[in-house]
Formats: C-alpha cells, sequence, structure tokens
DNA sequence: AGAATAATGTTGATTATACCACAATAAATC
DNA sequence: GATTTATTGTGGTATAATCAACATTATTCT
C-alpha cells in the first residue's frame, strides 16, 4: 500500500546515512542544526531524505529548535541563527537603512580614537557602533545588547553592559537598574538616538523608561551627539526627553526646518547633514 | 537601433546606491547577488523591503539570476548555489552537545513554572536556557548575553541582564558591577556551570571573577543547581569556588567517582545523570 | 508482558507563496 | 513632445507549505 515510497522509512534507498536504525530526537536535533549550519541553509524536503521521515516531522524539529533559537525558521526550510555570524538582526526596522548608514558614518568620523562613550536603544545608534568599528581602544557602556555584541567584535573595545531589564522587542536595557549603572559613569561622549523632534526643538519618545536612561546619559557624557533620520522631524511622540538645545550635535540625512534650524544655531548646537 | 540596450552589463554603474531615487535592474541584481552570498540565505520578503519594491519584482530578479546559476531559488527566499554538494559529516565533538543538551533537558524538568532564577555563564547553562524555552512566566537574571538572548525569544519571559564588563571571549559579563548587580536579587532557582570538579567535591574555575559572580548566584538562591559534563569530573582549575555540599543537586551525563557520590550523599546533594 | 508515554505518520483545512496576464509607470529614442 | 521599450505594480488563480487533530507505531517503565 506504500504509495508514497520516497518518504517510507523502510525504504533501503532513503535509509539513514550512518545506521538502519532509526535514530532519535534528539540526535537528528543535533544533525540537523550541524546540517544548517554547515550548508547555510536547507529545505525541509532534502532533510527528510536525509533522514528517512516525513517531512511533517521535520518540521517539528525545525520549530523546536528554532524556538530555542539555534536555527531560524523559514517558508520550505531553515537557515542559520544569528549565533555564530552577525549578519541578522532585526530584519523589520531596516527601513531607511542607508540613510542611518551615511548618518552614523558622519557621527562616526567625528569622535576621536581612545574614549569613552555612551550609546543607547535604536537602530540609528546601532548603525553608528557598526561605522565605529575600526576605531581603536574605545570604552563604551552601553543599555542597547545589539550594539554590545556588535561592538565586542572589535578585541580592543572594552565594552560595557548595563544592567537591566530586557526589553524583548529590540534587545534595550530599560529600568530603575539601568539608571543607576549609567549613573556610575562620566564619558567623553554620548551617543543618543531619539523617536521624534518637535519643531521647537523639543525631543520626543515613547517609552518613558528609555528617556530616562537617555536622561541619565546626557547628564553624564561631556559632549551629546544625536544622530535622527528624517523621519524623525515633526514627529510626534508621548514623552519628553528634553530639548535640542541640550545637544552638541545633530546628525541627520536632511535640512531640518527653518525654526529648527533657528534653535539649533541659538543654542550653538552643530548641524551635520549627510 | 538599440538592440538590447537595457541589459548591456557593460553599461557603468553610475547611479549610486545611496540615493533614494529607483536603482537600475541590474544593479539591483548585483547587490541581491552579493547580499545572498553574505547572509547564505535571504527571503523574498527581506529584499523586497530592502530595494523598496514589490515581492514580485524580486521574484523576477531571482528567477533570471537562478537561471544564470548565479544562486540558487527556494521556496520563499534565495540561496548561495550549493558547490559543496558534500554532506560532509565532521567531526564528532557535537557529542558533548548532545549531552550537554540531555543535562540540560533533565534540569529543566526540575525547574517548575512562574519561578525566578540566576543563570551564569557557561555553554551548559546556555543549554539549560534553551530547554526552559516551553516553561512559562519565568524571570530570569542573567550575566550571559547568550542566554538573554536565548530567553527573550519567550515573550513571557522576564529577562534581566546583569551589568558589567562584557567578555569578548564567550559573551560573559563579569566584574564588580556584575556581583553588586546580582546581589540585588535573591531568587528561587541558581544555575551555574563550572570548569572543574575535584574528588573531594571542591568546585574549580579558571577566571576569578567569573568565580566571585558565580559565589553570587549561590549566595542569593534559595535552591541551587548544578550542571556539568562528566569531562569536569576531576579536572584541575586554579580558582576555588566552593564545595559541592553547597549547591541542592548536580546534573551530569555519568555516573561520578565513588568519593564524590559519598560526599554528595552525606551532603544530601541530589544527583540526577542523564 | 502489559500499560503508559513519546514519537511519527496521515489527512484535510488553512495559509503563504508563486505564477500569469495585463495595466501603469518610468526611461529612452527619435 | 510623442512614441517606443523596458520595467514594475496589480489583480486573480494555481501551487506549495503549514498547521492541527487524530491514528499508528516505537519506546519506556513497572
Amino acid at each position: 500500500m506504500a504509495e508514497h515510497a520516497s518518504h517510507n522509512p523502510k525504504d533501503p534507498a532513503v535509509r539513514a546515512n550512518t545506521s538502519n536504525k532509526r535514530m532519535s530526537p534528539a540526535d537528528r536535533h543535533g544533525r540537523i542544526q550541524k546540517i544548517v549550519q554547515n550548508q547555510g541553509f536547507v529545505t525541509i524536503e532534502y532533510l527528510a531524505r536525509q533522514f528517512a521521515v516525513t517531512p511533517q516531522t521535520i518540521r517539528r524539529d525545525i520549530n523546536l529548535l528554532s524556538k530555542e533559537g539555534l536555527i531560524q525558521r523559514f517558508h520550505g526550510g531553515a537557515g542559520m541563527g544569528s549565533s555564530t555570524e552577525n549578519v541578522a538582526y532585526n530584519e523589520r526596522k531596516i527601513m531607511c537603512l542607508e540613510e542611518k548608514r551615511q548618518i552614523a558614518k558622519m557621527a562616526a568620523r567625528q569622535i576621536p580614537d581612545h574614549v569613552s562613550l555612551f550609546i543607547n536603544i535604536g537602530t540609528t545608534t546601532e548603525a553608528v557602533a557598526r561605522a565605529l568599528s575600526s576605531h581603536r581602544r574605545l570604552t563604551a557602556i552601553t543599555n542597547n545588547l545589539n550594539v554590545a555584541n556588535i561592538l565586542s567584535n572589535n578585541e580592543q573595545f572594552e565594552v560595557i553592559v548595563a544592567g537591566g531589564l530586557l526589553r524583548h522587542r529590540d534587545g534595550g536595557l530599560i529600568g530603575e537598574a539601568t539608571i543607576d549603572f549609567i549613573r556610575q559613569f562620566r564619558v567623553d561622549y554620548g551617543i543618543i538616538g531619539i523617536s521624534g523632534i518637535d519643531v521647537d526643538g523639543t525631543l520626543l519618545d515613547f517609552d518613558y523608561r528609555e528617556v530616562r536612561a537617555a536622561r541619565a546619559i546626557i547628564d553624564n557624557s561631556r559632549k551629546v551627539f544625536l544622530v535622527a533620520d528624517h523621519t524623525k522631524f515633526g514627529r510626534n511622540a508621548m514623552v519628553r526627553l528634553g530639548n535640542i538645545e541640550e545637544v552638541h550635535a545633530l546628525f541627520t540625512d536632511r535640512q531640518p526646518t527653518a525654526p529648527l534650524v533657528d534653535v539649533m544655531a541659538r543654542a550653538e548646537v552643530d548641524l551635520f547633514v549627510a
């Protein structure tokens, strides 16, 4: 009755490659993980043939492994997670990626070697961390796990992670413990992002806990750099962080509106446009 | 008589990728190929977002490129042409990996839902974190960035990262700040790994800063679980962490030597062997 | 051995992706 | 500037992959 011969476990042509006995699920999981790591990407069909089981079983395995973060699940197959390669982080928020890269590059150029700095939460600040990769002997304190991972690739950097509650969404660390931790330091440069900048220069964000962390960074940095792409201009958010007058330089990708430029000029805030 | 000017590959790519203007198809093809080569596998959705075009356009690109044999087409995405078709089964040192999985699974079974726990540095403790993935509503404090990443995949978990100096090698957080941070909490379960266990039950490690963190975890946990594979038995390391009498349970993959079992029995340390 | 448990296979409904043909847009040529 | 050509977007439809539930088979435990 076995019409689907290709999936029949008893078919000698498709039996497991090391032994004719069915291997345990745990063994299979380990081998799947290894295959995925070697190949980069494999289809479910391929794995089903390799282990002489139905695709459904492989799907269950892959669901499990991806739940544990060991591999990444795709439609029709599985690929490497971000365990060994630092390639993939949150794929969702890579809008304006190129703009952010330009902004970050520009900001990194204004930061010398051998300095200490804060870097807080935000995709743009993450871009700055990447742009700093060829700097030398930096000491960086961050409440962003992605930034920590990026910077830790450079052996020369001393990376200090601020403790606190981990926000699942973006790897940000927040809470009272984070604030207290940040307050222990006083650094040369503070790199902060922002969710919105009002026309009068008010800096706005959505999460008050993140604002408090940013506040602590501003208060404990000798120079403060604000990085923000043009979508942040005029954008409204709930929580007030402060005013743009408090920062020393704004890095962005488009000329801000005239009123904002006026405010910045009066407060002697440097403006860098990519 | 412009015959096939549009597909001319010699046409110099003058359009910069930085501009928000739409890039030429040829440029996009080149960049897609590069991205695929770097990442190993990317989804069509991802590429569509990257280039701000519809998935359909990406599909046309991928069909073209795969027709030329430059990349390989998959359901939902594209990957590298697998130049190395050989499914070389490499080293067998995943043995330890598999054993760690077993140990971790066993330990996870002894941990209820809705509890708080410390998890410290070590590959075995990372395995425990993975094994905990289907638990519910755990609060975990860790000084291991990998553990933090693993646990943050579960939305139900409250993950607290202990601050401190980041060790590049393994993503561990160490230093005085880490100790102070850990001391702020008192949790139900402490999960610790170890580099060596002497025959008399002395727990040993290599890095004194890591030992101090583990010490703090033991002192502030109501129950302490030690996870260690059999390679740790009798292995020597420099720094003394404490004695096995201080832990409540040992999870391992092989029966320890008789003297050690005696010590554990006297101190009423539970022994779990996978 | 027999019962309990875990793992796998099977099926049909559901969802996601792919394809096709044509309309709309942008670039290029005259 | 109008026309031609290439390129991309937009539906509708086909196909593949996923999921959920249950039946079946291995495995484990007493």
